[in-house]
DNA sequence: AAATAGCTGATGGTCAGACCAATTGCAAAT
DNA sequence: ATTTGCAATTGGTCTGACCATCAGCTATTT
């Protein structure tokens, strides 16, 4: 009897058959659908119990593919009412959300990476952002203004702030990596700075380099862009430091 | 009778109660376990129905959870043998890799993303990459040599040499990412260069970069390795884009 | 007429028990 | 010593049931 063992040619082209559970299909389905659009966000699926018949299994296999969607975040289920499709496209906040549970050290990490990409982001920014992206970005730096003396809110303008840059690249995969971030440092940061002295002074000092990254955008001037916002984010990294020894 | 009403400052205090279902619950448990290390990767958990009881809820609340963790990639259950964790935490990846399946746009995203990333993590492998680092970066970099006359196995080490890079920044959060990017792009690049003329005459002046690349590294020189860095991947890109005009 | 309370049906969340298929480990047979 | 075959374990799936919640309708009250 011929044997096939790992010396003959044949064994390389067998490759373990794809042995998908069923949850796994009907993930991969109801993603399809999401993706070309059949299924736009906010949609109501149909009730768990129609999805069975129409998919053709038991109500197990069913919920066990919209649980995962809904741990992904790509799908939201209410009682009562249904399963929906959400709004935002969110996998990868949640990924690196989960992430982060998993691994502290990884705030660090963080801090570094994103100064990695916001830098660039300017620059993109700059060289690819419309006239409404901009405007967008100047709308958020009138509320850091507006807002110089309440240092909860004038943190919520500043990433508003660098999310309008980050919109500003037509770069959706950036924007969600800012997001997720940028979002998971937010309230970190918040802490931080709380019942801290000078702080107005500190987001006077902060407001002055926004402008400068917004004149620099205007300009379309990638590279002074990107120093600018390189300069703001050491800056204010630096800032956080002084609270955070361990860094 | 008092009313209630939201003029009432007692209403600014009554938030929504927390309504988290058992499966999150189960899986926020088990994330807190690998977390705190109880939970190693490679190891088995118990058997589902010996879980039940231990959680005290029933099969599918415990299966919906451990399908949740399973489609992020924490856990993987094998048939007769038992439910694993993952050696990687490949978080990041599949949110991407379901995130790409939603968004075809996001390839081109992708791609640009990656130049941001790797320029940078080159700049940080050379400040902060050890000599083992390095040792492996030559290591990877002997394996391209070898195969310059196989244009699938040059890939290979090709990718094996990026990772490396990135792990010389010491920055797990940059490894994740540009495992996820890189590894998506693999298949697809695979394709587009497959018979191709010339190939071994590209993957020599591939290496040629790679040598130039290591050598900052070597040196210390972080703004020369991006330079390097920025150069060949921008030179590998105009390769690809030759092959999908649409970018 | 308007507001309220109560009912009903639909729906997601959960449970219990059953069966299937794959895998492992051991024992029997060769 | 190797192979074969059986039994137990385990994840994967199905079914039917019950609960809590919510939307919408109806009947009651004001």
């Amino acid at each position: 009897m011929r044997e096939i063992d790992a010396s003959n040619a044949l064994s390389d082209r067998l490759r373990p058959v794809a042995r998908t559970s069923l949850s796994e299909e009907i993930i991969a389905q109801i993603m399809d659908l999401i993706q070309r659009n059949v299924l736009r966000p906010g949609d109501r699926l149909p009730p768990e119990r129609e999805l069975c018949k129409r998919f053709g299994v038991g109500r197990s296999s069913l919920r066990e593919a919209l649980r995962s969607l809904s741990a992904m975040g790509v799908v939201e289920g209410r009682v009562g009412e249904g399963t929906f499709v959400n709004d935002n496209q969110q996998f990868v906040q949640k990924a690196l959300q989960w992430g982060m549970l998993l691994d502290r050290k990884m705030v660090g990490d963080l801090i570094e990476t994103r100064l990695m990409l916001e830098s660039e982001t300017a620059f993109w920014a700059a060289q690819r952002g419309d006239k409404e992206d901009l405007n967008h970005v100047d709308e958020t730096l009138a509320q850091m203004k507006g807002a110089l003396d309440d240092s909860s809110l004038f943190l919520e303008a500043d990433l508003r702030f660098h999310m309008a840059v980050a919109r500003a690249t037509h770069n959706t995969l950036l924007v969600s990596l800012l997001e997720a971030t940028r979002g998971y440092l937010q309230e970190w940061i918040e802490r931080s700075l709380a019942g801290e002295e000078r702080s107005e002074e500190r987001a006077r000092l902060s407001l002055e380099q926004h402008v400068e990254i917004v004149s620099a955008l205007r300009r379309g001037d990638g590279t002074a862009a990107r120093a600018a916002m390189v300069e703001h984010l050491l800056s204010s990294s630096l800032d956080l430091r002084t609270h955070f020894p361990e860094g």
